[in-house]
DNA sequence: TTCGGGCATGCAAGATTATTGTGCCGGGGC
DNA sequence: GCCCCGGCACAATAATCTTGCATGCCCGAA
């Protein structure tokens, strides 16, 4: 796995990225005036993030109840066995779901969370029963169906500015 | 709350959102390639979308661990007093708290799951215990920590295109 | 202290991409 | 059969992005 090192982020850069994880929409020149800094200053500050992976990538958010009748669940999930075959299987299939959003293996008496969104309840069960029961190697599978979405997002806490340069 | 009654998509509709959920960065000339249409037509539809609401907006997504140091955990809470007012004042410290990424109001034993991200083990544990332990209407919570993020997004599973208009 | 290199910047030209106006075509209603 | 409406392609225009270049700053080395 790639660990690389985390490249060094200036104050310029957390305000940069945080206007980005917010909305990327924003035009270079508006983003500039925002953090003080010329367009183009902006598009190399972003190009590197990019290249640095830093920003893995830019998407459109859609409204789950305005595309249409969407309900959201998240699973707990506990394996049977715990072999690191059985595992990587698991992953493998929540990967290739396209109906499962997130998915992290956990520490506790849980071994995976996984957050489904399906186009009505009875999807949502076929999905679990498809996913978790059809597999014999899940010991157990808890399914918390969401009444309503408070918040949803993705965005990132960013770490202090380094004491680099101000 | 403004429930449209979502706007009908046909087949082309659902496979430009499916893209735009992929990746927001490409460019009309592109969309339109795939989709079979012009860049302008591309265009019009685009604009609908946020017009509609359907896409609610668009943003980069960062890297977690290459951002810095990250801790991703999930907590399942359970208010103590279930009135509406307890509710309303839980999931509007929620939306203010920027650590808190998503946050599901939930059926069942638990009311919601809460998706949090640190930047450490230690800022998760002084988070945890700011949201929910200090607050004494939690009758209870429990913190899973992620290992590891086997995926993650926010993509839609999209409805199967009305028979409308071929 | 002074010199030289690396790095990020602003500016401005040039290339891409997005936006908008226009006319055309096909389907449904009258 | 005719008209209206919606959506389309095309083209001109506008906006935005990209890149080359010269400059300034900070740093380490002499």
């Amino acid at each position: 796995m790639p660990e690389t090192p985390t490249p060094r982020l200036d104050e310029t850069d957390v305000l940069l990225l945080d206007l980005l994880q917010d909305d990327a929409g924003r035009t270079l020149y508006e983003l500039g005036d925002q953090v003080g800094l010329s367009p183009s200053a902006v598009q190399r500050r972003i190009a590197r993030y990019r290249k640095d992976g830093l920003i893995s990538r830019q998407v459109a958010v859609l409204d789950p109840h305005r595309v249409g009748p969407t309900v959201l669940a998240t699973v707990l999930v506990t394996l049977d066995q715990e072999s690191f075959e059985h595992h990587r299987e698991f992953a493998e299939r929540m990967r290739a779901e396209p109906q499962v959003q997130q998915c992290y293996q956990v520490a506790g008496p849980w071994d995976y969370v996984v957050v489904l969104a399906a186009r009505s309840m009875r999807e949502c069960g076929r999905l679990g029963n498809q996913l978790f029961k059809a597999d014999d190697n899940i010991r157990r599978y808890e399914t918390l169906v969401a009444f309503d979405t408070i918040k949803t997002g993705l965005t990132l806490p960013l770490p202090a500015p380094q004491p680099g340069r101000p």
